[in-house]
DNA sequence: CATGTTATTGCAATCAATTGCGATTACTAA
DNA sequence: TTAGTAATCGCAATTGATTGCAATAACATG
């Protein structure tokens, strides 16, 4: 629970008011281990309080984005949010097919982040970046599916 | 304009029907040189078919893209759309701060695409991939106002 | 503890994109 | 050329995300 009062510390730091719907957002986060989809915390939030606004969980999920506190993530086409691994960054593979979310060292893009700098002076936004595409799994049950089709 | 009867025919093929809404959908894309946004393409067809509607235009655009007619690529959070380049796939990096596409040679993410392969036996969707960040132009221009502050 | 200031909230409106549905129309085949 | 049929369209409703605004509540200050 370290974590949790370090970003309530942040929050106090910069300024900002601690209100039961920023409190709420925060323990839900905290407690999912992966990533979490906005309206799955907006679903939670409502549990312990009902007049919870979708909005506000966006508003409340962008502060905690610009502290630092949760990091963004674009899966598909939807946004999800995760605590800040303070461990160091990650990627991630994302199956289109069955969803699965695999973690990606950062080093994987370390060298396309490098090449784009040196080359065009180009700095790209790859802080927690998700690939999109087809796992092992999928591939082979897609292939499997297509033979019994003949 | 060769191109243009290639789609023709391809929609024929496939069994669609040649509607007045498509043609003129397929005319603006093929007439422009780069991206369009999908407003960029209603706002055109609207001129020359008022009755046209927003949600004909999408479909036609997702349509042609699984004919392979045209290509779709996100930039930011919006959908763009160009004929296909035959001559080759490319990506692009676009600006966050002043728009601004540049074309990318596929070269660029070959090697991560083969490593995602080999290493997870993962198939990335990297057709036609926009990457955001921050161009050097706008990098400098963001360090000299950070400069003019002091 | 009471009070004033202002950040924050809930609600409604809005925007890009998608979808269900009944009306229309492109094409097939007589 | 003329139906018949299914694909397609226009329209309205829906969804995820964002924003303006008036009402509310967190917090500083006395
Ligand atoms: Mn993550
Ligand atoms: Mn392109
Ligand atoms: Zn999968
Ligand atoms: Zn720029």
């Amino acid at each position: 629970m370290i974590k949790h009062e370090q970003a309530i510390e942040t929050l106090r730091l910069k300024g900002h008011r601690l209100t039961p719907q920023r409190l709420i957002v925060l323990s839900i986060i905290a407690s999912s281990d992966g990533h979490m989809g906005v309206d799955e915390v907006f679903q939670a939030a409502k549990k312990t309080y009902p007049y919870m606004d979708i909005a506000t969980v966006y508003r409340t999920l962008h502060l905690f984005k610009d502290l630092g506190v949760v990091t963004e993530v674009a899966i598909g086409d939807r946004l999800h949010f995760e605590l800040t691994d303070l461990d160091g960054h990650h990627h991630h593979m994302v199956c289109r097919a069955c969803n699965g979310a695999f973690n990606l060292s950062p080093h994987y893009l370390a060298e396309f982040r490098d090449t784009l700098n040196k080359e065009f002076g180009f700095e790209p936004d790859l802080e927690h970046f998700a690939v999109t595409g087809i796992c092992i799994d999928c591939q082979r049950s897609e292939f499997e599916s297509k033979e019994k089709q003949k």
